[in-house]
DNA sequence: TCTGGGGTCCTAGGACCC
DNA sequence: TCTGGGGTCCTAGGACCC
């Protein structure tokens, strides 16, 4: 048996536990550059407001309901993330951290789950503050559904008080349940296909469930095969223990205000190749190729997407190399005249440190884009290092989005870093900066 | 005026090999 | 006139997730 724990609005939980006034008051969290509402307390849900909604639509309605707004904090979800996580895997090892705010566990070897879950769910809320609702079922598909029944007692009604845990006892319950979720609330089938399976009038997920195993192969391929055998009981997806290795690494950000200057992307995009590069060296990783995307907004008149692709002779992990790629790749794509929304950079055929493949021309041609190596490896643990104590960015590359013309040309113009992310909102770091830890005051 | 960011996997089709 | 059979690898695009 699997469970799936997930935490009940997670950004807006994190939000109230250091600013506990805010506990029965509603709350939203924002979306980066406090685009859109990505977390809701109970409040704000039943007034309706929708995952995903766009701030603006929505902010009168929310100022005259007293709403409290918060930008998210993403540095103090990861903290508290983590925490919930370890609390859970002191009780139970076998344990996949499946997103930042839900956990998949094995309780196969457990005698009363039920008890079992109760138990960890009132830990973590007196350790961490943060409230948690767990699923219990065959499989990881049902756990979720056995999660979402908890979360969505009013939809099924088959008792009056989960206490938040909710396990699958039978055949019964289970078609009981199957036949109260809609299609697009099973995990895996998302808008494109609730449509397709809508029109062949499979609407719940206990006739998905009955579906002919041949036919969904074929038209709908084996990952949707396989959302069917689970909901069968018949285990595709194990609980995860080690993370794989990731495939790709992106920074991207859309900008505050729309930017036109080539010199504008540049000093985003530089930012974002040092992070994204910082983040490569964390996860000891080197990458084989490089792509830098550009875009206006999606709802602009003048639509405008390009990327591009540069692909190393040998793997690189340095900042200076990523950077002098991307900007290469930049010069490329900047067309002048559009409202540039966003700028991003991804590294990908990422592979181990100590797997890099060491190119013979590199060696041959004393390439003029490569650095020793080691000399290399060197430079970057330190700048990560001074970075790491003394906070992000203070040692940085150089580049023409720095350099004193550029800073000149900008207050001419009477303009300033316009473009950066806006955050009008945001709480504190309370537990991993210094300055921002809570102070206590006692009479 | 204002609409997020970061991932994974599968599949079909093209290019190439003998 | 008539042109096989069996592979691999790569990529773009589409679907999904949180």
């Amino acid at each position: 048996m699997i469970a799936l724990l997930d935490c009940n609005n997670f950004y807006v939980s994190c939000e109230r536990l250091f600013k506990t006034s805010l506990n029965d008051k509603p709350v939203a969290v924002l979306s980066n550059n406090d685009g859109c509402i990505i977390s809701r307390s109970e409040e704000v849900k039943s007034m309706g407001i929708k995952m995903g909604e766009p701030l603006f639509k929505v902010k009168k309605k929310l100022n005259d309901a007293g709403v409290y707004i918060c930008s998210s904090n993403y540095s103090l979800y990861g903290d508290i993330s983590n925490r919930v996580m370890e609390i859970i895997r002191k009780d139970c090892d076998i344990l996949e951290k499946y997103s930042i705010d839900e956990a998949f566990f094995d309780l196969s070897n457990i005698k009363n789950k039920e008890l079992f879950c109760f138990n960890l769910k009132n830990k973590i809320l007196k350790w961490t503050g943060i409230p948690v609702s767990i699923g219990i079922g065959k499989t990881k598909t049902l756990s979720k559904i056995a999660n979402r029944v908890v979360k969505k007692n009013n939809e099924y009604k088959i008792r009056l008080n989960f206490n938040g845990i909710y396990e699958i006892n039978c055949e019964d319950e289970l078609n009981y349940i199957l036949r109260n979720t809609s299609v697009e609330d099973i995990w895996g089938i998302g808008r494109r296909l609730s449509v397709f399976f809508r029109k062949i009038n499979i609407n719940d997920a206990f006739s998905f469930k009955n579906i002919n195993l041949k036919f969904i192969r074929q038209k709908k391929g084996i990952v949707t095969q396989k959302t069917v055998l689970e909901l069968r009981g018949v285990e595709c997806y194990p609980i995860e223990l080690e993370q794989a290795d990731r495939k790709s690494i992106c920074v991207s950000r859309s900008f505050g205000e729309k930017i036109y200057l080539y010199e504008e992307l540049q000093s985003a995009l530089i930012i974002y190749s040092e992070k994204a590069s910082q983040k490569l060296r964390k996860y000891r990783l080197s990458c084989g190729a490089i792509t830098v995307f550009i875009q206006t907004s999606r709802y602009d008149e003048k639509y405008y997407f390009d990327s591009k692709t540069f692909t190393f002779i040998e793997q690189t992990l340095d900042s200076r190399l990523i950077w002098i790629k991307a900007n290469y790749l930049l010069k490329k794509l900047y067309v002048k005249g559009f409202r540039y929304s966003k700028v991003g950079i991804i590294l990908s055929k990422l592979c181990r440190h100590e797997k890099v493949q060491i190119s013979l021309l590199n060696y041959a041609l004393n390439n003029e884009n490569s650095y020793d190596d080691k000399e290399s490896k060197v430079l970057m643990k330190t700048i990560d290092s001074l970075n790491e104590r003394f906070g992000e960015g203070k040692v940085r590359i150089a580049s023409g989005a720095n350099s004193f013309s550029y800073k000149k040309k900008l207050n001419t113009l009477k303009k300033k870093n316009n473009w950066l992310m806006r955050s009008n909102y945001c709480s504190p770091c309370y537990t991993t900066r210094w300055c921002d830890i809570p102070k206590v005051k006692i009479k």
